[in-house]
DNA sequence: TTGAAAGCGCTAACAA
DNA sequence: TTGTTAGCGCTTTCAA
């Protein structure tokens, strides 16, 4: 059994609320504290947050919800998390929707719980039961999605809209691509539908005409952006490159034309979004907008830890920037 | 304020007690319990599991404590874990021990904190610090590490020996290789010196001579795979193949193959363990020893869960098995 | 500066 | 089958 502050109150002659008082900033004099902690170390004390939280009603602990853990992603986004956290003296609790545990019922599940103090909530898109349940919410949490414009409250994405903005401008621009497909992620996807508003956004633009056969839609994973390959190649007006929504797509795409000994970019050109590891493994490099995604995770803790302890500002909407990161893929 | 079972109690004019038990196994008559859940479906009560963990003096939450997190690798782990203890009711705390974060403090100050009834600890290296505080622990653990042999625990690890065991005799019969280098994960990491014993055992076993010169230390990273590389490149008397034990090391020296236009395995072959997603995709593929990290995770969950449950068997060891990955790099 | 005592929401004896 | 009550470890008034 772990000691107590009534086994040190005991052994310091005091009492349990003086015991307290010592570990927190309470009016205390200086030798009694300092006798207190000696006993609390020699008994190896340490307090017990469950009673701590419990009595205070709040919680070090802070809900990272996620869709689904799958990739490399979601693994520096813990990451980002974590490191924040834990600068704060903060627990991260990851927790991931499946099948069987919508992302609505475990925020209220977890709201009522207790277990944890602040909730930070990746949302690929918005429905109104989400929407209801978050505007009812009593603890403080942070969004991570790809649309900011949903409501009053703390968002923080990745700038979807300047990366696409950026690369397609990139492509038309500095590299002069008139022929351009686009396979968006799914539509139901907030970083997939501004992605794909800034991609058009920058063609109209720059006045580049898109056929309606080179607008795609995948659903992010590699095996969608083999399937997009595919189809893109058997049209018989083709288009000179393609920007996959991510480079997990971008992946597919080349992964196919390889096999098919087509070359990129010689032939079509292949470019994404994120800068995972494989993209500057593959052959050839791809092209891509480096999105930060340890920044998005270090970000959204920072602001949810100074919302639980009061730091009340207004709601902060706050997007990450990307970076172009130019590889030989187009 | 979320609803309690003193609030329900009211409105059913039963006491907190028989609240308390139709939510849980407590003998309660039918009817009444209906009634009582009904009303706590109006208020949309959920069980204060701090409160309840609290008094109970265990937790439903467990704790993952990783030496960092970085790679796939580790998502792919914290895949497994949540997956299982969702299954059982459960939550997964992540808690990565940094520079300033020792493993053994993590452990020792999540003991006593109540947060969590259970521990997944995963350790590279065993020190008598670690040891000690485990010995006196009080809360169940299941430790993940290369090596089970480290005392009266639950150790889950991968089946390191017959990984590099199987491989190296693969490289030899199968493959007809008789010069072997072997690039070692760090030498205080228990993966990396049973890889190196399987890989010593088996040429030893199959009348290979190694080359003091032919058996180099890593780190894991890419970056030493590639500094490896270039060491044994320098060799006059070169291998044929590089055992490399892990595939992020075996992907550097692809990558200063490739970009020294060395050709593989034509002028050297390289194998690694692990079977990462790059793995698969880089050329030429890798061949590799798969390695089923979320099996580790969940099987590490269930036993962790079960001793949580009082259910106390011996302790386990369990080894996961590994999987020849034939590709094209050897 | 300290102590006494109440109470957080819940479970679990014990009593009825 | 149900109610009463104590108590988990801690913080926090209020009084001394």
């Amino acid at each position: 059994m772990a000691a107590t502050i009534k086994e040190i109150a005991i052994r310091a002659k005091v009492s349990i609320a003086t015991v307290s008082r010592a570990f927190n900033d309470g009016k205390i004099k200086p030798e009694t504290k300092k006798k207190i902690l000696e006993i609390a170390g020699e008994l190896n004390y340490n307090p017990n947050l469950l009673a701590r939280n419990f009595v205070k009603k709040q919680s070090n602990v802070i809900g990272l919800i996620l869709p689904d853990i799958t990739d490399e992603f979601f693994s520096e986004l813990i990451r980002g998390v974590d490191e924040t956290t834990f600068k704060y003296g903060y627990y991260t609790m990851v927790i991931s929707s499946h099948k069987n545990r919508s992302l609505v019922e475990s925020v209220s599940q977890l709201n009522s719980s207790g277990l944890v103090g602040g909730i930070i909530l990746l949302v690929p898109h918005f429905s109104d039961e989400l929407k209801n349940m978050l505007d009812s919410n009593k603890i403080p949490f942070v969004i991570i999605s790809g649309e900011s414009n949903i409501g009053n409250y703390n968002v923080v994405s990745i700038d979807n809209y300047h990366a696409a903005y950026t690369l397609t401008k990139y492509l038309i621009k500095k590299k002069g691509y008139t022929r351009i497909a686009h396979i968006s992620g799914p539509l139901d996807n907030f970083d997939a539908v501004i992605r794909k508003k800034g991609f058009l956004d920058a063609c109209r633009d720059l006045k580049i005409k898109i056929k309606n056969e080179w607008l795609l839609e995948g659903d992010f994973s590699r095996k969608s952006g083999e399937q997009n390959f595919k189809n893109i190649w058997k049209l018989t007006d083709k288009p000179e490159v393609i920007f996959a929504s991510n480079d997990m797509m971008a992946i597919g795409c080349i992964t196919i034309a390889d096999e098919r000994g087509i070359r990129i970019p010689a032939e079509i050109a292949v470019v994404g979004v994120d800068d995972v590891f494989v993209s500057g493994i593959i052959k050839p490099g791809l092209t891509t907008m480096k999105v930060f995604i340890d920044k998005v995770g270090r970000t959204a803790s920072k602001i949810l830890i100074e919302s639980m302890q009061g730091k009340k500002k207004k709601k902060q909407k706050i997007k990450i920037r990307t970076e172009l990161i130019e590889r030989l893929s187009c």
